[in-house]
DNA sequence: CTGAAAGCGCTTACAG
DNA sequence: CTGAAAGCGCTTACAG
């Protein structure tokens, strides 16, 4: 027999079935006008509403879930919530995906593979009904594996992952603005600053962009002026060696390109302790325009992602395969980046 | 009977039954195995583990967590996660809810009563074993009659919060000691800059140390330079024109102190925009202690608080009441917040 | 050490 | 329009 489920623990919460005895229906009606199915009388419907308000009954969505066998959480896996390009996107996801009726399950990595995995792991045995990457950490192929066979997985920011759908901004694009930007101003000697914080594709495509557009200039690069560095390992001093390094140099860069603006930031800091003029004596781009690049006392030349459309496209790519079945071949969404001019960037002395 | 789980849909994904079969053993051992029991013998463990490894079986959480009548998912209420302050706060809380074995469900509220009311409502019907809330967004009797009778709940940041467990700094001493800090400088005519997009309680201690500093002082608060600006409604030029209407004063304020650090790098830039140099026409204080406050180009003067203790604290408390079953009346835990001293303040002109 | 049975709180055909 | 029954995929006593 069903028994009360008030008889048995302290603080047991009512369940549909309580609300059934109180309105004196069934189970069945008292689904029925929970998911308005329409088949319920208008006098049923209000006694049935009534002894929900009484008994302040919830519907317990695990119990709907189990029986639905998907549920309507989406899982967010972030690189690191504290850097603002992805808190400020994490945000708008999860606007998104509460616009549509979806809880948003939020995992961050830390860059670590091993985080990365575990916690996939844990969305994955919690049925999450799509995933949503903002940063991949290494370990890639087998995540997407992972992920692939199991729920729809798209994957923002990080271009031409195998397998899984994608939305992301055409980095090479946008660094190689920035770059005919700084050769326009009169540069020559033009660094690339980067770091494994990075997503791997991202720098990758970004590289590719600022060699394309010395290569473009007939200027030879130097690996000189290449500077990957380990934020892992070194979170606080990496950056500020690099430009040590890169200014130290006899033939000095007169523009550094960064990877993305916390990086840039960094290095204005930097270049400031050293007693160098930004732009005057080094010219300093960065990527994404969080919202700090815009501070005056910043400024920061950048490439801008348009935040909003690439949250908007990732959830809307999720829910093609999760609500309307879409089963088609991984999608590559492609935005175009802008660069912003501000006065980090100038002719060089 | 039970029946195969993969005669049925098209993507079923196999369960306890099928790695039962799979290794000639009930249900039960097999779930006796997954949750380490420990009374298993050896042989049939390893043809347990070898089902599950050859089905890909991940165990359903959401069954599991139906029969144990509770989740291990923590709610985390934010009202603004493009707020540094709240996203390297949310990062810090994920990471404690990790390691204690939940997952953490997030919600931003955009600061909004109504989206805080929806979005309690969906955490509870997901079960959350107890919510977290970084900024309580008006409403706050309603939420937190709402969830104390269901689910533990603490309040992160907003003082004084009725019938819920609470952590957070001195924003009182805070303030004062930033007022402490600009008296000695010199300054007699300090302004009080804030929004309504700072928790309605912290607001008032802070202004409350403020005033308590000035009388300290015995100099007489001015309404003038009180201002409660609206970012809700005007969301970019709020904080610009509350600080050309404080420099226009013919009295004009040598100091103001704003109610959080992103408020005051508003008034850093709106100040630089008019040709004001801080801080020798104008000191800046902020609080919170941001990331960004301490780069160079920056460089304010704020009152601090200890996130990894905050966030740490937080998930204790939570997991005293769900895990340790404590059941004793709302604890308040005050932490100590820091002046920290940088170049946004000085002696007045 | 192992298994059969009941039940968590819902939804979903299926009768009536 | 309404209800009885079966089942979602687990765990939890309880026998043996």
């Amino acid at each position: 027999m069903e028994r009360s489920s008030t008889s048995g623990g302290t603080a047991s919460l009512p369940t549909i079935l309580d609300v059934a005895r109180l309105a004196g229906v069934s189970k069945s009606t008292v689904s029925n006008v929970l998911r308005a199915t329409g088949r319920v009388s208008a006098g049923t419907r209000t006694q049935v509403l009534a002894a929900i308000d009484e008994l302040g009954y919830r519907p317990n969505v695990l119990a709907r879930n189990l029986v639905r066998r998907r549920t309507s959480t989406l899982g967010l896996l972030v690189g690191d919530l504290a850097n603002p390009f992805y808190s400020e996107l994490a945000k708008l996801v999860e606007q998104r995906a509460s616009a549509a009726g979806y809880t948003t399950m939020i995992a961050n990595t830390d860059g670590r593979p091993d985080f990365e995995r575990a916690r996939v792991e844990t969305l994955l045995e919690h049925r999450v009904a799509g995933i949503l990457v903002l940063q991949l950490t290494g370990g890639r192929a087998t995540v997407t594996d992972v992920l692939a066979r199991a729920v729809p997985l798209v994957v923002l920011t990080c271009p031409e992952e195998e397998g899984a759908d994608s939305v992301s901004v055409d980095d090479a694009e946008g660094v190689h603005a920035a770059t005919v930007h700084l050769l326009g101003l009169g540069h020559r000697r033009i660094a690339y600053l980067t770091s494994d914080l990075i997503e791997v594709g991202s720098d990758r495509l970004r590289r590719e962009g600022y060699l394309r557009g010395l290569r473009e200039a007939d200027i030879e690069s130097s690996s000189d002026l290449i500077r990957p560095v380990s934020q892992l390992e070194a979170p606080d001093g990496a950056i500020a060696e690099a430009v040590v390094g890169l200014v130290g140099l006899c033939n000095r860069p007169t523009a550094i390109i960064c990877a993305n603006d916390l990086i840039a930031v960094d290095v204005l800091d930097t270049l400031e302790g050293l007693g160098l003029a930004v732009p005057a004596d080094v010219s300093v781009v960065g990527f994404d325009d969080i919202a700090l690049a815009s501070l005056r006392r910043i400024s920061l030349t950048t490439v801008s992602q348009p935040r909003e459309e690439l949250a908007r496209l990732a959830v809307e790519l999720a829910l093609d395969r999760i609500e309307l079945g879409f089963d088609g071949p991984p999608r590559r969404v492609h935005l175009a980046p802008t660069l912003v001019v501000r006065s980090s960037t100038g002719p060089p002395r």
